[in-house]
DNA sequence: CTGAAAGCGCTTACAG
DNA sequence: CTGAAAGCGCTTACAG
């Protein structure tokens, strides 16, 4: 099993030492290394007769690249609920990576002492044995990602990620600009006064979805007070809580998550009213993929085989240095969705 | 970003030589080591100290684990169409590499001169910077198969797999025995003439199940003669074929694949026949995911999440040694699914 | 029970 | 334009 030609038979047979193989076979000629086009040719002919390829533990151990690229997810990447969350993004990464010459490592044994996903274990970056790597998830730890770029590690993290005292690398999705749309559409269905009811918690998605409101909020003239964005859990989103929106004055909501638009609909339902005719909601995303559509929400879409693609160029950018000075970001647009969802407001 | 501890750094604080810490922290102390308690609580007060983690590169190079399984597929491995069928698969792996211990390596960039999935690319094996692989595809390369095993390269396909030449390891579904059992309930409820319809070709889920008919009809007294087996393709699965076989005198039909199922089902349609009312069909198998299971189906699933799970043990079985002499096989069985596509057979 | 040393197959300054 | 040599961080016979 151990029979494959090394370095040096290539070496040998082209008679010419390994550091002008290695500089050839690495296209490394021209950077500070000059290797005639005739040694080049004979060392092709050599590497062609031995069916030389590099060993790639040999070759990352000697400071180069192995053409791996890694992808750590703060949750399983391939999920039992939520089934293919990850999936549209892992079609874009692979597409991308085989196009680009990658192969990709999963990394799947990351269980730290606490039983959390962690890049880092008894103090050691575990992404260290590829070139660079995507990183996703939404449980992220800021610590963590810190560290990794203040390290100098490669990496881009698909989702527009803030970490306090630096910045990384990222590709995200344009939430606010979606936001905005969606409220565009309902001013011109001819709503006046709309909520926001989005996550607890303050992690960037949720931002950028509020930040949206507000500026959409702005262009189209709408009023924003107090009540018009609130933060709720699925499950304090009741009857009692619609109907006080509806006293409110309030004739639509744009709702970030799917649970809680199915709060919001079904409690709706039992105050007997109707979604649309009496009350509008626009889905601030799109449904987990284990739920059915069930009401043909108004909604958008995240381009996630493209966010894959896109981190993936965006991680090799960095590896061949280009990129190598600051942190590059890119945010990708949304597809809004007409569904069902919405509709001029009620007159009663 | 190259400031990790090395070996040496922890043999240097233990006050031993790296030979005792590499054999501490492999675990290989009892193998032909011997290592006392103390020394070795002293190796790990230092490990923790550093925080060190082994150097995946270094470990692979010296001849090492590298503790990384390969997953190489003939297929994209996360295609557009039938869009997650290996999807199954991977879950279990990753559950399972995951509790193991183990990373998972995606063989993206393994396109040959042809415009093929290959594994050996200029006569090199791509898949030996893991420490094993687990094979995946339809399109399999029998040549490289046999090669691969020759070369005493440690692998599972999952699917069973004949290789001319040679044995190999699998992990695959007992299409036989669940096509056997659809016969049994197709005569339970009154057949007694039923008809297989297999794929063009001789691949091996397709032996399979050919022989699981054959087995069924022989444990059930139902005849065969040249008429009961014919291969087709969907589009050879016409009206005046499905007219042609009611005229032979069968009722039910037992057909391999989701789209050999849906022609057959039209085509009776067009005759003025409705399945099961008037003709029984069971699918050999399962719809593709992109298809929803239009007419509930009768049909068998295969236990893809185990066969991952499966396949990833096994892998590491031969890894340990334990399994090293000769290869090993295994068939799980597939769960029969009650639909309504099967009934007693029309009395006219 | 433990250590000194060779070697895995590369890359990369450093000389020429 | 090219070569000799050190070194990447491990594992593994081989001595003791």
């Amino acid at each position: 099993m151990k029979n494959r030609a090394r370095l040096t038979d290539v070496a040998r047979l082209a008679g010419v030492s390994t550091a002008t193989v290695s500089a050839v076979v690495t296209n490394s000629v021209g950077t500070n290394i000059r290797v005639s086009a005739e040694t080049r040719q004979r060392v092709w002919d050599a590497v062609a007769q031995w069916g030389y390829v590099a060993n790639a533990a040999a070759r990352t151990l000697a400071g180069g690249k192995n053409c791996i690229l890694g992808i750590f997810t703060y949750e399983p990447i391939f999920p039992f609920q939520h089934n293919d969350f990850f999936y549209p993004f892992l079609v874009g990464m692979e597409k991308e990576a085989e196009a680009l010459g990658y192969h990709l490592l999963l990394f799947t044994n990351v269980m730290n002492a606490n039983g959390l996903r962690s890049i880092y274990r008894d103090d050691t970056n575990l992404l260290m044995m590829v070139d660079g790597s995507i990183l996703l998830g939404l449980n992220d730890n800021k610590e963590e990602l810190r560290r990794l770029q203040q390290e100098g590690y490669p990496f881009v993290y698909v989702g527009r990620r803030e970490v306090p005292g630096t910045e990384i690398s990222y590709v995200g999705c344009d939430y606010a600009a979606a936001t905005r749309e969606l409220i565009c559409r309902m001013v011109n269905l001819g709503h006046r006064r709309l909520i926001f009811i989005g996550v607890p918690g303050r992690m960037e998605g949720s931002i950028d979805r509020e930040n949206g409101f507000l500026q959409g909020c702005r262009d189209c003239d709408l009023p924003v007070d107090p009540h018009s964005i609130v933060r709720l859990p699925p499950n304090a989103i009741t009857p009692g809580f619609m109907q006080e929106q509806l006293d409110l004055g309030f004739t639509g909501a744009l709702i970030e998550m799917d649970d809680q638009c199915q709060a919001a609909f079904l409690s709706l339902q039992t105050i007997g009213r109707t979604v649309p005719q009496d009350f509008s909601i626009a889905m601030l995303g799109q449904p987990h993929s284990d739920w059915e559509n069930s009401q043909d929400w108004t909604m958008f879409i995240m381009p996630r085989q493209e966010m894959g693609i896109q981190a993936v160029r965006m991680l090799i950018r960095r590896l061949s240095g280009v990129a190598e000075e600051k942190p590059e970001t890119m945010l990708l647009a949304a597809k809004v969705v007409e569904g069902k969802t919405i509709a001029p407001p009620s007159m009663r």
